[in-house]
DNA sequence: ACCTGAACACCGTTCAAGT
DNA sequence: ACCTGAACACCGTTCAAGT
């Protein structure tokens, strides 16, 4: 007789997907540990044995979902970096920002680093340079908070103006 | 005989400036209902007599950090704002998004609102783009969550091109 | 009117036990 | 090795009761 496939066993990999499913879903707000092991069926120490605690579980699924955007193709360098800062903020703008300070750090933070710079080196920035442009330019995409009463272009008329701003008081080698 | 002063009537204003002592000791984390009753020396559910509930309270203790912010004197606008952002992000850069959304509409909010479009208004930009470009700066401002090996300067950096590349694009009555 | 006290429905996490 | 189950020390908040 075949096992009931929705008993199989845990791993980090269905406990991200599920946790993403519930951060997707109901938000940040919703999500628990408790919540979490409910929808995996299964108690809540469970999961104790892939994540050591809530906090690393969290890091997790916010790598999960930062590894889900789709890096942009625009032949132009800065609408490509313009299109990836739009992502990642849909991608990472809820996270807090005891965890924003650490996501340069992960896998899918570099990813995204990577990609900036490849932009940023295109249009003839240093290392250096483009390191304190992006930094810049990511705070602002993930970290504004959006106000009462914004247009809806508020949030990247802002964005165009760091662009500007930014890249223009950078030493160029172009 | 003299009543006992640490006994004396609770009050919105007792009540918050509990909470702020502790939030600036110890940090929104450390924050609890419970926690600030029992340095007010209370019952828990005493509180709730003020403020309907952690919310309401949250948001008078946060239009009370920001009330604290003293208004630069700068003679340069430019100068003024700039300061006026710098104040904004070390009273205000340590609360959540959801509240973000609501500063604009709280006194404390309008007051560095008002101080804010009254430097723009000198540099000759009307209501609608000093509106603009305010929430675009006090976004960046509130909301850059700082990156692990940020450079000392970096927020800064951003602000001042921000500054460059907001004031720039917008249509100028000077 | 103002505060108490118990209670409810939640948390994250420990620990010892089961299989 | 992997999951259970009870327990601990917390939460915010309700409700009825005391003074």
């Amino acid at each position: 007789m075949a096992r009931d496939t929705s008993q199989q066993q845990l791993s980090p990999e269905r406990i991200v997907a599920a946790a993403l499913a519930i951060v997707d879903a109901h938000g940040w707000d919703a999500f628990s540990m408790r919540k979490l092991a409910e929808e995996l069926d299964v108690w809540p120490m469970a999961v104790y044995r892939y994540f050591r605690d809530k906090d690393e579980l969290v890091d997790a699924v916010v790598a999960a979902a930062a590894g889900r955007v789709e890096l942009p193709d625009d032949v132009d360098w800065r609408a490509r970096l313009k299109a990836l800062l739009v992502e990642a903020r849909t991608a990472l703008g809820t996270i807090d920002r005891d965890r924003s300070h650490r996501a340069l750090d992960t896998a899918a933070g570099r990813r995204l680093t990577a990609a900036a710079h490849a932009a940023l080196a295109e249009a003839g920035f240093d290392r250096r340079a483009a390191d304190r442009a992006w930094r810049a330019l990511l705070g602002y995409a993930i970290g504004y908070p959006g106000f009462a009463g914004d247009r809806r272009d508020q949030f990247e008329f802002g964005l165009d103006g760091l662009l500007d701003g930014v890249l223009v008081r950078l030493p160029s080698r172009a």
